[in-house]
DNA sequence: CAAACATATGAACAATTATTCATATGTTTG
DNA sequence: CAAACATATGAATAATTGTTCATATGTTTG
């Protein structure tokens, strides 16, 4: 096999052309690699977690899930502004209260996914 | 990782006593969050998640990752050191190469149930 | 309307982290 | 063994991000 000569490499590696070139092919757009990374940014914190267990077991307002979690509420609010925009977390009014739920069942599948891959 | 003045709350606020605690007995061990968040954390960077999309589609070598992905060999090296971390790639030595690849298919799962959400 | 309440938000700071650079480790080959 | 190669790693830096603090917005109720 002939050495390839790549000219983003500076350093003479033996490059399989071929190769990369069909992971090239392989790879998703820009876009929605950016877009995937974007999304389990918000499950990786642990605060957020947490208002998502919350929320699998009932709907609840700012207020409690302040309480529950332990933290002002305005880091939860900031926390639940992410998971809005991640369309993970919905909400409605009532009352004085928004009492937030869980948007879809993505989230649950997902974070079971990621339960079952821990438990090894 | 954030202490909040609980009394002050409870003087302002409407708690809900009853919900916050079963709230609170619907919440995983703190191992078990702080795990699944550190979990997702490695799937939140377009790096790592580029790199998994190049190992759906073959086993690859370090040298052919970087080229794949048009980085440095060291910045894939230390990103392959985190997923190698987090058990979702794994590798096999051949001649002077590493060869690596997918660990399990809870990468393959997680990631497409990532996609599916993203696609609404 | 005013007071109380519930939530949201902007700015600042501290902590985390991805990449780069330089270099080390370890393997193969002549 | 020495040279070439493939990968790993430590330190430094720049960028990102979670929390706090102060305050704003918007709702309900007397």
């Amino acid at each position: 096999m002939a050495k390839t000569d790549v000219a983003q490499c500076e350093e003479v590696h033996e490059i399989h052309r071929d190769k990369v070139d069909a992971l090239h092919r392989a790879m998703p757009d820009d876009d929605e690699l950016y877009d995937l990374a974007e999304l389990f940014k918000v499950f990786g914190d642990s605060t957020r977690i947490r208002i998502l267990f919350a929320l699998f077991a009932a709907d609840t307002c700012v207020c409690d899930l302040a309480e529950t979690l332990n933290m002002t509420q305005s880091a939860v609010s900031h926390q639940l502004k992410i998971l809005k925009q991640a369309k993970l977390v919905s909400f409605r009014k009532e009352g004085k209260s928004a009492i937030y739920f869980l948007a879809d069942d993505h989230v649950r599948t997902i974070i079971d996914m990621g339960r079952e891959h821990i438990e090894e």
